[in-house]
DNA sequence: TTAAGCTCCGTACCTAGGTACGGAGTCAAG
DNA sequence: CTTGACTCCGTACCTAGGTACGGAGCTTAA
């Protein structure tokens, strides 16, 4: 129930902290993600873990929130977890021409998608006007297209 | 690797029967996809499975290839196989309502997924020549972007 | 000090749409 | 009658992106 004790408690243990360190729990509610998630990230190598600091409790740096808000927002625009750790890993290394390309291919493969789809609506927005107007007698032009040989 | 002669044997075994009954490979063969595709199909009900005639082997009409060759039409359509699978039930019934409200749904997910594209690549495209343009003392666009809050 | 609540860690499960494997049975030709 | 190809069936595995569970250990407030 109380992840927010959890954070708070993380924050109070080292009140003087410049980083204030969390716990997973902490962390993953001020990124707004479950803990699991976290450790999934970790898994996919796009967060690191820390190691522990004596205790069995790892902690982590409030920036590492700032991290996983960069990994919601990359893949909100559809990029995958592979290639956010890539742009992770190039986030600071300023390289600019392989950011740049792995955003280009992500262009491409949205752009590809787009037609698909495009076609898709046009086909079946089609049939469906084809339905709406057909009349009983003959066979529903929806059916009839998908029965229809390629 | 001999499929073909599988497809062959089964039909030569009955030669005069109207609907040449085909074994699991012929029918994969004929409608150009794996046994193991065929098998999932009846696992997921779009395909039933034939009570075996006294050997231990099902033998399929050939209708069952036109079966298949509606999946695989709806499917570049974009219909999930759930949607086929109702679509498969409604085929001959004739209900045109209902088959409507599947495209029509079907139709809807595609204007939204639609609109998701749109919005990604005009974004993206826009960093991406926001970061052609500009100069290395800057932070690159896209990394910026993404750091930035919401 | 004890109870509640976390963390740690491995593992299994989920959707979608399959692919791969392996042992046992069957079937047709030589 | 044997050999080789195929079928049958269950089960595991794959990608993507997580979610869920459970036992054991740690931490913290009362």
């Amino acid at each position: 129930m109380s992840k927010v004790n959890a954070a708070r408690t993380a924050s109070s243990r080292t009140p003087d902290s410049k980083t204030a360190a969390l716990t997973i729990g902490g962390l993953a509610q001020a990124a707004d993600v479950g803990v699991e998630t976290v450790r999934y990230y970790q898994r996919r190598r796009l967060l690191a873990i820390p190691r522990t600091a004596g205790g069995g409790v790892r902690r982590y740096p409030t920036s590492v929130v700032d991290r996983i808000r960069f990994i919601k927002r990359a893949q909100s625009l559809g990029f995958t977890l592979n290639e956010i750790r890539e742009l992770l890993g190039l986030e600071d290394g300023g390289d600019r021409a392989e950011i740049r390309a792995i955003a280009d291919s992500r262009l491409a493969s949205i752009r590809d998608k787009l037609k698909d789809l495009h076609r898709m609506e046009r086909l079946l927005s089609q049939l469906v006007l084809d339905c709406e107007h057909s009349t009983t007698l003959t066979r529903c032009p929806i059916i009839a297209a998908l029965s229809r040989p390629s």
